[in-house]
DNA sequence: GATTCTTACGTCCCACGTAATAATA
DNA sequence: TATTATTACGTGGGACGTAAGAATC
């Protein structure tokens, strides 16, 4: 049988047009690559090439065998892309959420059930591609904040999320109980970006000015260093170093809390049942 | 990249369900196919099996591997095929033809036009056949008792053929300055097998009894042999070692003198132009 | 003379088979 | 004990690169 190799070669020619360049593209010697498409050659028993003393051209045999090698080439690609592929969904697992929050509470434990495995995370405000991802297995795992009814997908509540603002003391507004989203009208306020469907939230606040931040290192740093309100969340409250000097006052809109539902293929229970609820 | 062998091997891995028994299949020892499967693992940089002391089982990205790789190797095997096909048809001239007169004529000359190719030849009776053939590519040259009427295909007359009935001298018909079929009623004929759309005419002759030969030197000594009667054209008499003592009368129905017609591809106009033809 | 392909030649690596090892049924 | 897979080891063939040759532009 012949080679892969080989088929490459003959591509590799056609396209260059001759040994010399072809061997140079494929950082190997011309006689080498003289020496293989001849041996594709005998195995055909048959020229592939019209040769003058200084020139090699394909004919007739040749440029249909250049057609179909890359056919040949395209499919073992594909099988070499496809088992790859394979491998990485079964050594990685790829959580898929629509908030930073939860997903902050979850990957720790994934980590835990799944020892030596990979974990990568997406945070995503279209829980429509989250859900679909989640069935194309896409994602192993998805946090979502509404339930999937769906046969094929294990659904369960996972945690709750709640926004309060975090003002500096002495802020007009940090003795409040409670307040509004239209409260915050007139202010700048620091925002951290990719927050998944808590975007739509503030995107409501359009009276509102937001500095955004896409480092949360950096985020950190200047809440800590201005007199700027932010958002803050029971979890962040707690996954983050608590911040002095400051007082956290809690919306009250309805769509301040959010319910996160943990969501799993059905063939994949035995990591989903793993995976306790943080309410 | 990895090799069509380690593919093949692979497969015969699945199919035998051990390495020894795969190995012999293969004709190769074991330690040499398992070192092949290792490498073929150190590709992946990920097991595609599950093994315990002295059991080699394949794990779910060998399965899939293994599926991935059979369509790959059919591919190839496509491949292959598709260009020794193209190289046949290259070096190839088939030629169909409804009658053997007119085939014994052309050979020798398509013989002489293309020197080195490999010629074969096809008799059949069934001219729609050869007409399509012509068109698909399966033959290169066609000769049939009609003319083609389209603009993709060359055609020409060829040659004309005109039956006779040999009779050994004595024979009650044999002074006669010719016949129809219906004389011979009753008679008992040698027919050689084989005759394209000749086979047409003596089918008709239903009160005749034909003596069938298939073979064509069995043919020839049983008519030498002989006093049956038997059929003979102007292109057979020339071809054939003459027949002693012999009388040759001509058949006078209509369809017992054909016309035969040279048919080629209009892209073949070099090789159809070398012919002439020979009325 | 520069380019291009082929042939010649020496080298080195790799894949093979044999043999040995280890574990299991 | 027979079967099965892996490891060790020595060998031979093959593919490579360098160099030389031949022909063309």
């Amino acid at each position: 049988m012949f080679e892969l190799q080989q088929l490459q070669q003959l591509i590799a020619v056609a396209e260059a047009g001759t040994l010399s360049a072809a061997a140079e593209k494929l950082h190997i010697s011309q006689p080498a690559l003289s020496r293989s498409m001849q041996k594709l050659e005998e195995h055909f028993e048959a020229p592939l090439f019209t040769r003058t003393k200084n020139r090699m051209t394909l004919n007739e045999t040749g440029l249909c065998a250049v057609q179909y090698a890359n056919h040949v080439i395209e499919t073992a690609t594909a099988f070499d892309d496809a088992v790859h592929e394979k491998i990485r969904s079964l050594t990685r697992i790829a959580v898929g959420a629509s908030a930073p929050g939860p997903l902050w509470l979850l990957m720790p434990q994934v980590s835990r059930e799944a020892p030596g495995m990979m974990l990568s995370s997406v945070i995503s405000e279209n829980e429509a591609s989250l859900e679909s991802g989640l069935k194309n297995e896409t994602y192993r795992l998805v946090l979502i904040s509404h339930p999937i009814e769906d046969t094929h997908i294990l659904c369960k509540r996972y945690t709750s999320e709640q926004l309060f603002v975090s003002f500096p003391i002495g802020h007009p507004l940090a003795s409040r109980k409670g307040i509004l989203a239209k409260d915050l009208a007139g202010l700048t306020m620091l925002l951290f970006s990719n927050l998944g469907v808590w975007t739509h939230f503030h995107e409501r606040m359009t009276d509102t000015h937001f500095i955004l931040q896409t480092d949360r290192q950096a985020f950190s740093d200047l809440v800590t260093a201005s007199v700027l309100p932010s958002f803050v969340t029971n979890i962040s409250k707690n996954n983050q170093n608590p911040q002095k000097d400051r007082i956290i006052v809690p919306l009250l809109d309805a769509d301040a809390k959010k319910t996160f539902y943990l969501c799993a293929r059905r063939n994949d229970k035995a990591l989903f049942d793993h995976i306790r609820p943080r309410l």
